[in-house]
DNA sequence: ATGCGGCCTG
DNA sequence: CAGGCCGCAT
């Protein structure tokens, strides 16, 4: 079937009794952006028999009172758009074409410009009178005695007035939202167009300077020939450094285009929680620190912007209030005493961002050195056990340290993070179906991350949409206990979004946070039963440093490969658990059999948020892949 | 009825 | 770590 038949039968259906169909043509139609591509195909010719058909349906009807309010206060708007949305195609074109665009015959473009805006009225006019028929297509009854024109005018009685405002405003909003991305697109355009240009200008430098080079050699033919081979090679070489370089400029500017509102910062050193000072750490332990000493030594390192802009890209999912709110609410604000700011509920530094203690005199790499996208992960390497108290409660008889030796390791997170945030920006439900679009030219539809890969020019960087979960994410899921004992559903789809949810991994990554609460409050009890054991009085004489034993059980359950510094506050929380139980069993509260429940109780309320660094779905897996 | 957390077991 | 079971809350 060919488009001008479809117009055809766009008008039949309108008339006709399938209006559900007609509904869901023009929702399409509306959608549709610009309707460039779709309006290129229809044959001109057809136009004047749209017009003819619209003619007699407008001699049917009858022209009084509401009957023609609506179309007509709509339509100046739709015609609007429609031509807008061509001059956008036009201007698309000047920028995809920098080398000029196929010019018409001025006469003839006019003649076709005249035809084709009918054509578009006509179609215009037809979607109007389609959307009129829209809100009762449920209510009307097919009465007999009643001409077409008579029930049309019912209907339109009926309409809600309400409704007929929501439909203007649905339609302004959207028209707005598509100025907006016009404008966007061709900034983005145009951004690419300069980009273009360099390359030519740096394509003509490197070719006049090698026919300079050859030029002024005493060369055979030969030999030139053969240097040419050269020139073509090192020309290849050369631009393909370049294409690199310069697609990732453009995804980067596609991304920071698209990525609205840019967000602030994600704070990289967000205040610590004010109760830190209740817990008193090893003070004549030589490598501790507490995270305030940490982040002077990180004090002089200067954070270049792309790093910046990576941080301060907004994951969609966390931007948009859809998902994200279960996990807001599920806490109250008060219970939240840490900080109403977002980006400072982190009671700790980002994790890669989380520098060693040694950071100022070991390997640790400044990230200004670093790959715009790709972060330090910082390994922290376990400490001597020599000596180290068993209980970890005891915080004079820590020895000294041996060596702390920090293998930071190069996360190729670019094109990770920018698929990822590809991903949901295509994918994301709440998305405006126009910044989807605008991406467009990277991928044209929501698709398969696989297919992502396929026209990534990064082609050996690829992520795969998991069916099931991997090792690796329960590696990760274990480094997210290090934050959240008690992660909701909707917080562990947020931060596995590559994978496929259902009701299964649903309940597997729940059953995994509840094998390690297990683990974490078996180890709990026991150590608490042994400090009393061990003739511990007092609660405050427990402390857990990263010195302690039972610190490093949970660590090497939580983080085997112990590639991932462990967040201070996870000690802090690891302490108030040991405290709690300690406390409960001196009181010989476990007498009760659900005592532990009151624990639970206080601990749930201590998560903090997990950083955004974990909805990359790749972090993980390049910082396990080793 | 369903979902979730915890406990027990292998 | 997963499966089965139970209790609790919605």
């Amino acid at each position: 079937m060919n488009s001008h038949q479809s117009k055809k039968q766009d008008v039949l259906e309108c008339q006709g009794a399938q209006l559900g169909e007609a509904k869901s043509d023009v929702l399409r139609k509306l959608l549709k952006r610009g309707s460039s591509y779709e309006d290129n195909m229809i044959p001109f010719s057809g136009a004047t028999t749209i017009t003819n058909l619209l003619k007699s349906n407008k001699a049917m009807r009858g022209t009084g009172g509401r009957d023609s309010v609506v179309p007509r206060k709509a339509e100046p708007e739709l015609l609007q758009e429609d031509t807008c949305s061509n001059s956008s195609q036009e201007s698309a074109e000047e920028c995809l074409s920098p080398f000029g665009k196929i010019s018409l015959d001025h006469m003839d473009s006019e003649r076709l410009n005249k035809e084709y805006l009918q054509a578009k009225r006509a179609r215009v006019e037809n979607i109007i009178r389609g959307m009129n028929h829209l809100p009762n297509v449920m209510a009307t009854s097919i009465s007999s005695g009643k001409d077409y024109d008579n029930r049309e005018n019912k209907r339109k009685q009926k309409l809600p007035q309400q409704q007929q405002h929501s439909f203007q405003q649905v339609v302004s909003t959207h028209k707005q939202q598509k100025v907006e991305e016009r404008r966007q697109l061709k900034l983005q355009l145009e951004d690419m167009q300069k980009q273009l240009k360099q390359f030519q200008e740096k394509f003509f430098q490197i070719y006049d300077s090698t026919d300079s080079e050859a030029d002024g050699g005493n060369l055979s033919e030969d030999s030139v020939r053969s240097d040419g081979m050269l020139v073509g090679k090192r020309l290849a070489e050369t631009l393909k450094q370049e294409l690199n370089s310069a697609m990732s400029q453009v995804v980067d500017t596609v991304v920071n285009v698209f990525s609205k509102p840019p967000r602030p910062p994600l704070q990289v050193f967000p205040s610590l929680p004010a109760n830190e000072d209740h817990f008193v750490f090893n003070g004549n332990n030589p490598n501790f620190h507490t995270a305030n000493q940490r982040l002077q030594c990180f004090g002089d390192v200067v954070f270049p912007s792309p790093l910046d802009s990576f941080v301060g890209v907004p994951l969609p999912c966390a931007n948009d209030q859809t998902e994200a709110l279960p996990l807001v609410v599920r806490k109250s604000a008060s219970e939240h005493h840490q900080s109403s700011d977002p980006g400072a509920q982190n009671g700790h530094p980002h994790p890669s961002l989380h520098p060693s203690s040694l950071s100022g005199n070991t390997g640790f790499i400044s990230p200004s050195f670093r790959h715009p996208f790709s972060l330090p992960l910082v390994g922290y390497s376990f400490q001597s056990t020599l000596g180290a108290s068993s209980t970890g409660y005891s915080s004079k008889d820590s020895p000294g340290l041996m060596d702390l030796s920090r293998e930071p390791t190069s996360l190729r997170t670019k094109m990770a993070s920018s698929q990822h945030l590809m991903l949901n920006h295509s994918c994301s439900p709440v998305l405006p179906r126009s910044t989807a679009e605008g991406l467009s030219l990277i991928k044209s539809e929501c698709g398969d991350l696989q297919d992502m890969s396929d026209i990534s020019p990064y082609s050996g960087c690829t992520i795969s949409f998991s069916e099931g979960l991997s090792p690796n994410h329960l590696k990760k899921a274990k480094l997210m206990f290090f934050y959240t004992r008690y992660p909701s559903s909707s917080m562990l789809k947020m931060y596995f979004s590559d994978v496929k949810f259902n009701r299964c991994i649903t309940s597997q990554l729940i059953k995994w946070f509840s094998n390690f609460r297990e683990f974490y409050y078996i180890q709990m009890e026991k150590f608490a039963r042994q400090a009393i054991n061990n003739g511990v009085a007092a609660v405050d004489d427990i402390i857990v440093s990263r010195d302690s034993e039972l610190y490093k059980v949970l660590n090497m359950h939580y983080n085997k490969a112990n590639d991932f510094e462990v967040p201070e506050r996870f000690l802090e929380v690891a302490q108030i658990t040991l405290h709690e139980f300690f406390s409960a069993i001196v009181a010989s509260r476990d007498v009760d059999p659900s005592w532990k429940k009151a624990i639970y109780k206080v601990i749930c309320k201590l998560d903090s948020e997990v950083p955004e660094i974990f909805k990359s779905a790749n972090y993980l897996q390049e910082l396990l892949r080793e």
